[in-house]
DNA sequence: CGAAACGTGTAGTATGTTCTACACACTATG
DNA sequence: CATAGTGTGTAGAACATACTACACGTTTCG
């Protein structure tokens, strides 16, 4: 689960063109030690906590959901979505679970646009 | 988030009419500690971890999901599914945030049985 | 009435999570 | 070449999570 994270990070950072994405910048921005950052982007740690995965994916322009999940976690918000509905929602993502993504896209599409 | 599972619980395992479900034997049946789950039920501790939490909803009768909820967690294997495609069921989660349960029911069932 | 079962109080413990602080050797640059 | 910046190693620490072990007084019931 954590072995993902840290070498993908890495890789998103030293792509990016200019000396702003140093790991130490980065680190700064993100307000955490140069050394953490260093040894999460090996895998010698495992991956930060939410918020910090949060700013991470920020400042790097990553999608934050895929980050967390790498990180083997899930955002926060989405949690509290299934809390509030457990039984309705816990179905919905157990029916999705061997769906195509084009359906499920459509469902999205259905439930938001209003089918009828 | 912790208020609401113990008091449940509590609740859920007194509607038994039998003495096969005084808090000891359950707490036995469960695995844990009797005075542990006596401060559960009265609030006083947390609520237990998901394996435990899922003991005490096969024990009662109760849905998991529902439980796991009133304990503020969400169930490793929809963690599991958010996390196989993040970008995609985040989206579906958050179009599903404000849809009135009708719509995400009959979403549930054309994802299922197949719309076209 | 005595033993078994009951619920609860007290006192811990093991493990995981999420980080900080600082020193070090190397590299790049003005 | 001095200095600023780089990535990394070592050593922890604060806090949360998820429990166990055992003793105590009370109630039940054969």
């Amino acid at each position: 689960m954590s072995q993902a994270f840290g070498p993908y990070v890495r890789e998103r950072r030293e792509a990016k063109p200019t000396k702003e994405f140093s790991l130490r910048r980065v680190a700064g921005r993100v307000g955490i030690e140069p050394s953490y950052l260093s040894k999460i982007e090996r895998g010698e740690q495992p991956p930060p906590g939410e918020e910090t995965i949060q700013r991470i994916a920020k400042e790097l322009g990553e999608d934050p959901d895929v980050l967390l999940a790498l990180a083997g976690k899930v955002s926060a918000d989405l949690l509290k979505i299934i809390r509030e509905r457990p039984a309705l929602i816990a179905e919905l993502l157990r029916a999705v679970r061997r769906t195509p993504a084009k359906r499920i896209a459509h469902a999205v599409r259905e439930i938001r646009d209003g089918e009828w």
